[in-house]
DNA sequence: ACCGCACCCTGAGCGC
DNA sequence: TGCGCTCAGGGTGCGG
């Protein structure tokens, strides 16, 4: 599940294979839920011109084009933006992983699921996007346009106060987890990074926004500062189907306090790590650590 | 205004 | 071996 550590490692590693490389084409999967804008006109759009940028809004990544248009991309959940050459056991279905030596690193060749796929005038390298699960975005903005789901974002995760999220904290019955997950209020932050940031600030997922302290927003904001910043310095957490561009692994998850470690010892006190459910996710905390 | 929940999708992992 | 079931989850939108 990319959160912006994923989404920034992205960005910074597909960057030099994107940006100033002109299309030749662009082949697609045929229209489905993936596709905000059908992707006819996004290949009529996108070929023949290059990426001027690669930007990153949240969990968004946004290309401006030449001629103006902006190109969004959202990895949803299952979301991989990767190189061609690229190889990860993580681009195989179990099946095909359980079929193959130990060590073996077979070359990807483009899927059903290989939704975007970019060659460049230059024959180089092309870029592509697979989504297992099209939980992932794509969309044009012409010109000029708007965009609800840019507009809507909330502030940073890397750049919120304490102060922010009190704020935004006041007279809200919804546990604090869900507040934090709500991207209008803080853009990046999502199952992992929310769960992380709350133990490291001693608070429990299911506290009442509204009854967080002031001091507890502050050690929730540095917290999740510290942790997206180390995760990003990692590579990003690969705990199911997150692979870098290079088609490599990050390794935050190593360093993870809560998220899925249910029933194994917290890493500080030796308690059991619980798992409780919010809306329709879970999430884990430390009985000892978070009160 | 706020909150909980259904929905979109597919593969993994389970029990039978 | 294989079927059918449940679960996972980001973001959106709806109904209470």
């Amino acid at each position: 599940m990319p959160e912006l550590p994923e989404v920034e490692v992205t960005r910074r590693r597909i960057a030099p294979l994107l940006v100033g490389r002109r299309v030749a084409r662009l082949h697609t999967t045929r229209n489905s839920y993936f596709f905000l804008t059908p992707p006819g006109r996004l290949a009529r759009a996108v070929e023949g011109r290059a990426a001027c940028g690669l930007e990153r809004r949240g969990k968004y990544l946004v290309a401006p084009l030449e001629g103006g248009a902006r190109l969004l991309l959202h990895l949803g959940m299952t979301g991989q933006l990767f190189a061609g050459g690229a190889t990860s056991i993580r681009l195989l279905r179990a099946s095909a992983r359980a079929a193959l030596p130990p060590e073996a690193q077979p070359a990807f060749r483009p899927d059903s699921h290989t939704h975007l796929r970019f060659c460049f005038e230059d024959g180089g390298p092309e870029v592509l996007f697979r989504d297992v699960r099209k939980f992932g975005k794509v969309q044009l903005l012409a010109p000029g346009e708007s965009c609800a789901r840019l507009a809507r974002l909330g502030g940073d995760a890397l750049e919120i106060t304490g102060e922010q999220i009190f704020r935004a904290a006041r007279g809200r019955r919804i546990a604090i987890k869900s507040l934090l997950m709500d991207q209008s209020v803080v853009a990046g932050s999502g199952n992992i990074y929310a769960d992380e940031a709350l133990f490291w600030a001693g608070v429990r997922p299911r506290r009442q926004a509204g009854r967080v302290t002031r001091a507890e927003c502050r050690r929730i904001a540095a917290a999740l500062r510290r942790v997206m910043l180390r995760s990003i310095e990692t590579g990003g957490s690969s705990i199911s189907d997150f692979i870098a561009p290079d088609g490599s692994d990050g390794a935050y998850q190593d360093e993870r306090r809560v998220y899925a470690r249910t029933g194994a010892g917290c890493r500080r006190c030796r308690r059991r790590i619980r798992r409780v459910l919010l809306g329709q996710r879970s999430a884990h905390y430390c009985p000892g650590c978070q009160r």
